[in-house]
DNA sequence: AGCACGCCGACT
DNA sequence: GTCGGCGTGCTC
């Protein structure tokens, strides 16, 4: 009999690979568990046990595993089960699920070592100059690694010297793995067992007579382990007794005290006595009933609750109903909506109970989560976390909560898979028969449209929490007040008016505009012409605070130049504003007030983006200008004035999304202003105060809005009426991606016949030096989802048997939105 | 995706 | 003549 498994490696290659294993290691391997693989010419990976079996391939020799990795398997069943899924839907390998669902210190990647040869004595003046170099570096160090070749010899091609060295018998490679995860240790000591009798000890105490110091340090430690009771950390006692470690250390050394190591988590919560979870207001009590009345007939629910209604309160009694069964949660929340504030509280409630995952923790943070879920450990009973936490080894789950609902940034967009979690959620939720509720104040159409059809229950709160009235919404025509004259710089004088008022009160403003640096377009006066990015099609940026042009796209930056490039005039013109410009114009309009910026330019590095609610919150900041940062899930209790710059830059974004998108955004900053007793403010510039949408935010009008919407989804064949698959082609050669994308539209159109839309080069149509075509391929209700895709599998096949189009990347993007 | 192999231009 | 560019094909 032989044995054999079959390995889910993280590489976008659609096939298992088969290994052969012994008949121990066949006893010993279940599906989940990690094996180290050869793999290639010269590579080892980490690969997931997928199944074990009997059935030798055919057509090639399958190779040895190199070793084990785990003693149990570190992913379940169910969750192989979700990767399948997501593989499946989402038109990707189980490779790259791998790669998405597991912390990166578990996928242990091998490196080449480079070791002295010696075996043989090498004349060295065989040795040319760089490997020369290379071999007399291997005289002061036992082995090098790729990375320190290419260091030594300032050079990125380093294996040609490499194999030149090997073919002289001067060096010799290996393949090392590394283990990257490695438990946090802490150093402890205790007292040797030589000295646990009375009479060793009163000796010791003697004999350190003459050295207080040490003596202090013994002393300090019986009374500390007294105390606590606890074991002793080298640190606790060094602070306790005054004594360096150096003198702890000479106690180790004399054989005095024993030091040992205790693995620790790298997050703790210390936190104080657990809060009891607040009582809820009336609505919020009915709502909490409604919601588990609907649980009752569907797994899905959906909660739309306005702004501020006190959705997290009902969250966290649905929380603790689940914790008292013995289940656990998961609570996903948008990557930006993840704040100190929101955990703080949910561990107020809960204490230790809860976890974070989150992409600001470090690998290892990461790691530590993991295993809790995984042993279904009291420190992750309720994991916080953005949409990669779906992934985590849940075995016991009860309940999901999504909030957020609608925020497109559950969406994966690039590397694959590209899956939306709220989805893959509702998936994961079925497979644990366990119940899931969404949460938003502006659910997404599609979500509704499933509570509408009764395939999700539905729950609705139409009150703030304490009874504030939602905020007092005005439109203002800036065309209008162009022609008037009654506008300075981008603030009309309605906005001028509110905000003067609001900060003679003492009250704080935030202004939205969702476009971030300075201007998109530079413009020369004498000749028109306008700085592009070099890498993508697209006018540079100017970003005043750094002086510089920069392509939001690829990163290209470069500096602001002092007179146009085509022409030499020194007449440049800005087009259109982004913040900071904003920011500027209110500086020069309030000089007296504290005006901050919140973008993705001001919040990057770990604590950016705290520091400036922080500073909100105590009040440091009078006016806060930002990007759609701003709207997420955070309440600024002083918030009395919100301006939205301009409306309709984001009305007219070619999407179809475009509508609903902006209702979202704008109610969600809308929501901002006036949480506590007294009625807040919006302002809404916009050429167009007569669009539906603006009206329908101004009334505070969802069902107007979905109706609308609907209207149109239904008319041109949208989500969520239609499904729709995105391809993308992407190749640097235009007439290639062209010739490509014809073709394969053409291909598609034979199947699918109207429902394909496309080639079409994207209004971005060249990024990073990559020109892109895209095609739609819509998918009505009735059609079946698993065949369509087959379908597509099949065309894509045939199109990479042209060799022509072999270098094209293409992209399947399964409900693209 | 990596990574090796293999075939053509720009340097000593 | 070599170094090194990236097209092509394979990975159990």
């Amino acid at each position: 009999m032989q044995y054999f498994i079959d390995v889910i490696i993280p590489v976008p290659l659609k096939k298992l690979f088969t290994y052969r294993i012994s008949v121990s290691e066949y006893d010993f391997l279940e599906p989940g568990m990690r094996v180290a693989v050869p793999f290639g010419k010269s590579k080892i990976y980490t690969g997931i046990v997928y199944n074990v079996h009997n059935n030798p391939p055919t057509v090639y020799e399958a190779k040895d595993i190199q070793q084990i990795l785990d003693d149990v398997p570190i992913v379940k069943a169910k969750q192989l089960q979700l990767w399948q899924w997501i593989a499946d839907y989402y038109m990707c390998t189980l490779g790259d699920v791998m790669r998405a669902a597991l912390p990166s210190a578990f996928i242990l990647e091998s490196e080449t070592v480079i070791q002295k040869n010696n075996i043989k004595e090498i004349d060295e003046k065989i040795l040319k100059d760089d490997e020369f170099l290379v071999f007399e570096a291997l005289h002061h160090q036992s082995s090098l690694k790729i990375h320190d070749i290419s260091n030594i010899l300032d050079k990125k091609n380093v294996l040609p010297v490499i194999k030149r060295l090997i073919e002289k018998e001067a060096i010799s490679v290996e393949e090392e793995v590394y283990e990257k995860y490695k438990p946090k240790l802490v150093r402890y000591v205790k007292l040797h067992a030589n000295f646990s009798s009375e009479t060793a000890l009163e000796k010791l105490l003697d004999d350190l007579s003459r050295a207080p110091k040490q003596r202090q340090v013994i002393v300090t430690l019986f009374s500390v382990s007294a105390t606590t009771k606890k074991p002793v950390k080298v640190l606790d006692l060094s602070t306790e007794s005054g004594a360096s470690t150096a003198i702890i250390k000479s106690l180790i050394d004399k054989g005095v005290l024993e030091e040992y190591y205790i693995q620790t988590d790298r997050i703790q919560y210390s936190g104080d006595e657990n809060e009891t979870t607040k009582n809820l207001n009336t609505y919020q009590e009915a709502a909490l009933k409604e919601i588990k009345n609907a649980f009752g007939k569907h797994t899905v629910t959906l909660l739309h609750g306005v702004t501020s209604s006190g959705k997290t309160e009902v969250y966290v009694k649905l929380i603790e109903d689940i914790l008292k069964k013995g289940q656990q949660v998961l609570y996903l929340l948008p990557e930006i909506a993840l704040t100190a504030q929101l955990i703080k509280r949910l561990q107020n409630y809960f204490g230790e109970q809860v976890a974070v995952f989150h992409s600001k923790y470090s690998s290892h943070e990461r790691v530590e989560v993991w295993n809790h879920v995984l042993n279904n450990s009291g420190k992750a009973k309720i994991v916080l976390g953005a949409r990669s936490s779906i992934f985590l080894p849940f075995d016991n789950l009860g309940l999901i909560v999504v909030d957020e609902e609608h925020e497109q940034s559950f969406k994966q967009f690039d590397p694959a898979p590209r899956y939306h979690a709220r989805d893959t959620a509702v998936v994961l939720a079925y497979m644990h028969h366990a119940k899931i509720l969404l949460g938003s104040a502006t659910p997404s159409l599609e979500s509704y449209f499933n509570a509408k059809q009764d395939k999700y229950g539905l729950v609705e709160i139409t009150k703030r929490y304490n009874d504030v009235l939602m905020p007092d919404i005005e439109l203002i025509d800036i065309k209008e007040k162009f022609k008037k004259k009654l506008m300075k710089g981008h603030f009309s004088d309605r906005l001028i008016e509110e905000m003067t008022e609001t900060l003679q009160e003492g009250h704080q403003i935030i202004l939205f505009q969702n476009r971030r640096g300075f201007s998109p377009i530079v413009e020369c006066n004498t000749c028109g012409h306008s700085p592009q990015c070099p890498n993508c099609d697209v006018s540079l940026t100017y970003h005043q605070y750094r002086n510089q042009l920069r392509c939001h796209y690829c990163g290209y930056n470069s500096a602001m130049i002092k007179d146009c490039m085509a022409c030499g005039s020194p007449e440049l013109d800005t087009k259109g504003f982004g913040t900071e410009q904003i920011e500027e114009e209110v500086k020069l309009l309030f000089p007296d007030y504290k005006v901050a910026r919140m973008d993705l330019d001001t919040t990057r590095g770990k604590y950016g983006y705290e520091k400036i609610i922080t500073a909100l919150e105590q009040q440091e900041i009078d006016i806060l200008v930002g990007t759609q940062m701003l709207t997420k899930g955070l309440d600024f209790r002083n918030v009395k004035l919100v301006g939205i710059m301009n409306a309709d830059n984001m009305l007219n974004f070619p999407d179809f999304r475009a509508h609903e998108r902006s209702f979202q955004l704008m109610l969600q900053v809308s929501g901002r202003a006036g949480r506590t007793d007294e009625r807040g403010k919006v302002l809404i510039q916009t050429y167009n105060p007569y669009h539906n949408i603006l009206q329908q935010v101004s009334t505070n009008n969802y069902t107007e809005m979905y109706k609308e919407q609907m209207n149109d989804r239904y008319n041109y064949k949208y989500p969520p009426i239609y499904k729709q698959i995105k391809i993308t082609l992407k190749h640097k050669d235009y007439n290639k991606v062209d010739a490509a994308s014809i073709w394969l539209a053409k291909s598609l159109v034979q199947v699918f016949k109207d429902h394909v839309l496309g080639p079409e080069s994207p209004p971005i149509s060249r990024i990073r030096n990559q020109f892109h075509k895209n095609i739609l391929v819509k998918i009505p209700k009735q059609q079946s989802l698993s065949k369509t895709k087959k379908a597509i599998i099949r065309i894509n096949d045939s199109f990479f048997s042209i060799k022509d189009f072999r270098s094209v990347k293409i992209i399947l993007n399964v409900d693209n939105f």
